[in-house]
RNA sequence: GGGCGUAUAGCUCAGAUGGUUAGAGCGCGUCCCUGAUAAGGACGAGGCCUCUGGUUCGAGUCCAGAUACGCCCA
């Protein structure tokens, strides 16, 4: 028979044990072979960095990752899962600084980048170990064995085709551009290491006078945050179609933007605004530098346009330095302006500018101002806090900084990028032409390549003649290159001991120095995880693009954004079709989780005490995925509760029973039509249930369809199997009970497959044990088809019917809660009002018997006037009436109370006026001025939902009160057998002592109390050897005492 | 500063296409029930559905704006 259940159960060592069960039985890579050759659902793993220990949030992405491929698994579908590592990028390398105890690129390259560029190797896969054993303990089936790196020689060359392609396309530039730098630490940082340093700084702003040349005594007014950028200073931007103003002030003419004068001009009255003008007047004017370093360079210092440039702050007129920021580097570009570079790479000025040559730029600010000042150029500065970003490794302010570095013009196939968004479908999809649509429409190229050590090398060689050439594999390398050895290992150091004779000049070319971004790496994983095109051509176009891709919704700048643009610019399309984006996990209380705040929920905190399935379950189902998720373990602990164990104890109910008679599911058969109507309640409920999640799911609907099958359970738990007890109890096997244990364990059966996909784990214990009995038994449920409904099981009428009967209990049992009346007292009749709904009055009558047991009572009648269950009072509105009638209101009120209070009920509830006649004189009271109050009947007491009313005869006759007094004893004689610690199937020896009247009322219902309690013998006196307690039951002293008989 | 999202009970969340009295779970209080249950049921307290305008016979829902928070980007 099945395998004995207790009710208490931890599911953490349950779930150890399933996962051992795995392993020895290898289900996995069975569920793989089970499916090969079939139709494929394509996933694709984003590769997580192994040098930090996973977190929740890992956590989160994995299951989502796992749920789908075992959803499609269990539907018949070919899931390859080939895991995969990012190893590359300057976190590794700051972990290995750390370790090295030194921060900069100066010290790394004393201790050589070839023993560098080796510990970062060895530092990669550190926390591999803690990945894997969370991979595998929160139940995320991927191919760890087979897994891609990122830092291997095949990887790399893979990308080295890509980029040779790209190469090819003219696509790959060299370019100048602003980055975010550190100058102490010499390195462009990423914006993800930006954004981690913002800070609020004070820092003066300074509004300098540029004067405009050949114009005597007109002055540009210019605002800048940075005054040390003013030495690079080559145009002045304003907005065409903005409106600006001559003012005059002491004696000259400032022009700045009209809206800002107020607030340029805050410590003096002493101004005159003389004349306005558009900003496109003024365009090309040229002006006087304030430091000049560019050299004669025809375009410099002039007016320029600048979109950006608006009336928000400073004087609508912004000084430009292409050198430092991004914005001035583009306008400088569409403006063909020099780039003036006047700091080197530490950020000191360099030699050439005199005044503050060899100064670091912060330091700078205040020589600058003062030089300004004294050359009377300065009109005022300002204190303003704003934020700005730091360094997080060193503390040191950022620049933006114009340097060399290569690129992908990327802005060049937009239009092409935009054509494969259009293909793929994006949950939410408010991202789709939302956040990921803007951001491609707002496209710049892609600043590929990083000074940095540990990384994919850029594979370009150039020559001092700026030939350059791009390597697209290792046997052209080879073939090119000067002594490469068998075994290169293509990353620096070896790869710069390269050299390449140039087929133009011949002279030597070199390999440029720089790494490339590690979301290139990443990016590539579609073909570089199988080595295309140098191998598995078949398997990569078989695999292309993915039906499915999940991460956390940043990567829409990162991953899912480098996927699709080399995917587009290799194949013209999107690599992947559907793509859920996962929002952040916070605690509690919604902050984010940091090391800092201490608020870090460790998974391993969760799995060891709540377990995988319970995490699962809840991340699933709390809130939507794309949504920031309050963790909270509470509501993991609500999981178990309410969740995992109603599950867990429905089945354990299940098998007791079970076990208890000896019934083996598979051999009986019975057409579910054949079943009563309850059983076809519930196997309607179960049909509509899998039909939806099925639907639910294909639709990548996590949340809704979790929430469904939570709520089933909670329907056969909490009405099925609670309605159904009875059955299984009873002692004769009749069809009545075949048909209970049937449907019952249908519904659990399938609802351990429907859930499987969700919660692994404990679908699969009770899978396994239910199953154990069927010919046809999987040797896992995860090897299971996934349940598919059967329409014609479905029965939405059945299952309206059954709602309105559970309103009618629900109404019923507020009812007795309301007057006190335990539901053992049984009462005379149930009357229901359904205010003419014939489909209500038809459902309620077809379950009249559930509703008569459930609110025990001996009758359901039906009345079709909500008065045969309510008396009204009325009342005159005194503040209405009174403000009307004055002194008069006595009489009114008088006449009213002689009324026929129904009548007059019925006449407001309909909006009639009310006529009454006083002294021969008629007087009109309106509705307003009647107040109805509804009370209960003498011996009725009602409840009421909407049009629906229930009202409960509460007065009892001795007979009531006997045959209640009846099932309060068997009450106690069963909590006594409970107490005695008796088994459920004991049959015992009840000794009673009690009053005469008592006894009398025992002897009356003899055959019933025997036969619901089990006992042989019941009589009156008691014996010593018993288990004895006392009670009292309507100020009866009764002393019942219990003995188990063979 | 820009883009996107979110805002409903103390907490976590539901509330197609506008339509009676805005719901559930947790927590709290008071009862009730219980021979699978660590459970279940009833009642109660607890809601300016963030705010301000607008559209409409009617707005939590649609529109505009504001505020706060989050994410992304400057």
């Amino acid at each position: 028979m099945f395998k004995k259940v207790k009710s208490s159960v931890s599911f953490v060592k349950l779930e150890e044990k399933i996962l051992e069960f795995w392993k020895a039985e290898k289900i996995f890579e069975e569920s793989l072979n089970l499916n090969k050759g079939k139709e494929k659902f394509i996933f694709y793993e984003g590769p997580p960095t192994a040098n930090g220990a996973p977190g929740v949030h890992h956590v989160l992405s994995r299951i989502f990752k796992d749920i789908f491929p075992r959803f499609k698994t269990m539907k018949g579908y070919y899931v390859a899962r080939k895991a995969g590592w990012d190893t590359h990028g300057l976190p590794v390398e700051i972990e290995v600084e750390k370790k090295l105890g030194i921060n900069s690129k100066k010290e790394i390259e004393e201790i050589g980048i070839e023993k560098f560029n080796k510990l970062c190797r060895e530092s990669v896969m550190k926390y591999e170990d803690e990945w894997k054993r969370m991979t595998e303990r929160i139940g995320f089936w991927i191919d760890l064995d087979n897994a891609y790196f990122t830092f291997k020689n095949e990887y790399i060359e893979t990308i080295w085709w890509i980029l040779k392609s790209i190469w090819d396309m003219g696509l790959l530039y060299e370019g100048y551009k602003i980055v975010p730098y550190c100058p102490r630490c010499g390195t462009a940082l990423s914006s993800h290491e930006v954004a981690q340093g913002y800070k609020d700084v004070d820092d003066h702003t300074v509004i300098v006078r540029f004067p405009l040349k050949n114009q005597k005594n007109r002055f540009l007014l210019v605002w800048t945050t940075t005054p040390w950028t003013l030495i690079s200073n080559v145009a002045c931007a304003i907005n065409k179609n903005a409106t600006y103003a001559w003012v005059k002030y002491d004696n000259e003419l400032l022009l700045l933007d009209e809206n800002l004068i107020e607030d340029v001009f805050d410590f003096t009255s002493d101004f005159k605004v003389l004349e306005r003008i558009k900003g496109s007047s003024i365009l090309e004017e040229r002006y006087e530098p304030v430091y000049d370093f560019a050299e004669g360079d025809k375009n410099a210092f002039k007016i320029i346009h600048g979109d950006y440039v608006s009336a928000q702050e400073g004087t609508g007129i912004v000084h430009i330095a292409p050198a430092f920021g991004e914005e001035d580097m583009i306008v400088g570009k569409e403006n063909n302006l020099p780039v003036v570079q006047m700091v080197d790479e530490s950020g000191f000025f360099k030699s050439n500018v005199e005044k503050f040559s060899g100064m670091a730029i912060n330091d700078a600010n205040p020589e600058i101002i003062k030089d300004l000042k004294e050359r009377k150029l300065l009109f005022k500065t300002q204190k303003v806090t704003h934020s700005y970003p730091f360094c997080w490794r060193c503390d040191s302010r950022l620049i933006y900084y114009a340097k060399k570095s290569w690129y992908i013009r990327t802005s060049e196939i937009k239009e092409k990028l935009l054509k494969s968004n259009d293909d793929v479908n994006w949950y939410p999809e408010h991202i789709k032409y939302g956040r990921y649509g803007k951001w491609l429409d707002n496209n710049i190229d892609w600043a590929l390549t990083r000074e940095r050590y540990w990384g994919t090398p850029l594979p370009i060689w150039q020559d001092d003649a700026g030939h350059k050439i791009c390597i697209g594999s290792i046997e052209e390398l080879k073939k090119l290159g000067d002594n490469v050895p068998d075994d290169i290992d293509l990353h620096k150091p070896y790869v710069d001991n390269i050299k390449i004779k140039c087929n133009i000049c011949g002279s030597e070319m070199k390999r440029t120095p720089e790494v490339i971004d590690v979301w290139f790496d990443s990016g590539s994983m579609p073909y570089a995880q199988y080595h295309y095109p140098f191998e598995n051509k078949e398997l990569f176009e078989s695999n292309f693009p993915a039906d499915f891709i999940c991460e956390a919704i940043d990567q829409t700048r990162g991953w899912f954004y480098t996927l699709m643009t080399i995917s587009t610019i290799l194949f013209e399309k999107s690599c992947y079709k559907n793509v859920l984006c996962l929002g952040l996990i916070n605690d509690e209380s919604g902050q984010k989780m940091s090391k800092s705040k201490g608020n870090i929920i460790k998974p391993w905190d969760v799995l060891d005490n709540q377990g995988a399935d319970a995490l699962r379950w809840y991340l699933f189902t709390s809130v939507s995925p794309w949504l920031p998720k309050n963790f909270s373990l509470k509501g993991v602990d609500e999981v178990i509760r309410k969740f995992l164990l109603t599950f867990w104890n429905t089945y354990s109910f299940f098998v007791i029973y079970a076990n208890i008679d000896n019934f083996n599911p598979s051999e009986y058969k019975l057409d579910v039509k054949e079943r009563c109507e309850l059983d076809r309640w519930i196997i309607s409920e179960l049909n509509i249930t899998i039909k939806r999640v099925n639907e639910l799911l294909d639709e990548f609907n996590v949340t809704d369809s979790g929430r469904m099958i939570q709520e089933f359970i909670d329907n056969l738990s909490n009405w099925y199997v609670r309605r159904s007890r009875r059955r299984f109890w009873k002692s004769e096997e009749d069809s009545d009970k075949v048909s209970a244990y049937l449907t019952l364990y249908e519904c659990l059966l399938n609802i351990s497959k429907l859930s499987a996909p969700y919660i692994p784990f404990t679908s699969e214990e009770i899978y396994l044990n239910l199953s154990s009995v069927l010919d046809d038994k999987k040797k896992s449920v995860h090897l299971e088809s996934y349940p598919a409904a059967q329409s014609d099981l479905i029965d939405y009428e059945l299952s309206y019917k059954m709602d309105t009967a559970r309103k009618i209990v629900g109404l019923g049992r507020a009812i007795r809660s309301k007057t006190a009346l335990k539901i053992r007292q049984p009462l005379k009749n149930v009357v229901i009002f359904t205010d003419g709904n014939k489909k209500e009055e038809k459902a309620i009558r077809h379950f009249k018997n559930i509703i008569m047991e459930e609110l025990n009572v001996k009758e359901i009648s039906f009345v079709d006037s909500l008065d045969k269950l309510v008396s009204y009072n009325i009342k005159p509105n005194l503040k209405l009436l009174g403000a009307k009638y004055g002194a008069f209101l006595p009489k009114i009120r008088e006449a009213l109370l002689k009324e026929n209070p129904l009548q007059v009920a019925i006449k407001v509830k309909n909006n009639k006026i009310l006529a009454i006649v006083i002294d021969s004189i008629q007087y009109e009271i309106s509705p307003e001025e009647i107040l109805v109050e509804s009370a209960d009947r003498e011996g009725i007491s009602v409840e009421s939902d909407g049009a629906l009313t229930v009202g409960l005869n509460t007065l009892l006759d001795e007979k009531l009160i006997e045959e209640g007094f009846i099932r309060e004893l068997i009450h106690h004689i069963q909590n006594i057998r409970k107490d005695a610690g008796f088994e459920i199937e004991n049959t015992i020896e009840t000794q009673i002592e009690c009053s005469k009247e008592v006894q009398d009322m025992i002897k009356n219902n003899m055959e019933f109390i025997k036969k619901e309690t089990l006992s042989n013998i019941l009589s009156f006196n008691p014996k010593d050897d018993m288990y004895a307690s006392s009670i009292r039951i309507s100020n009866e002293n009764i002393k019942i005492s219990v003995k188990v008989v063979r």
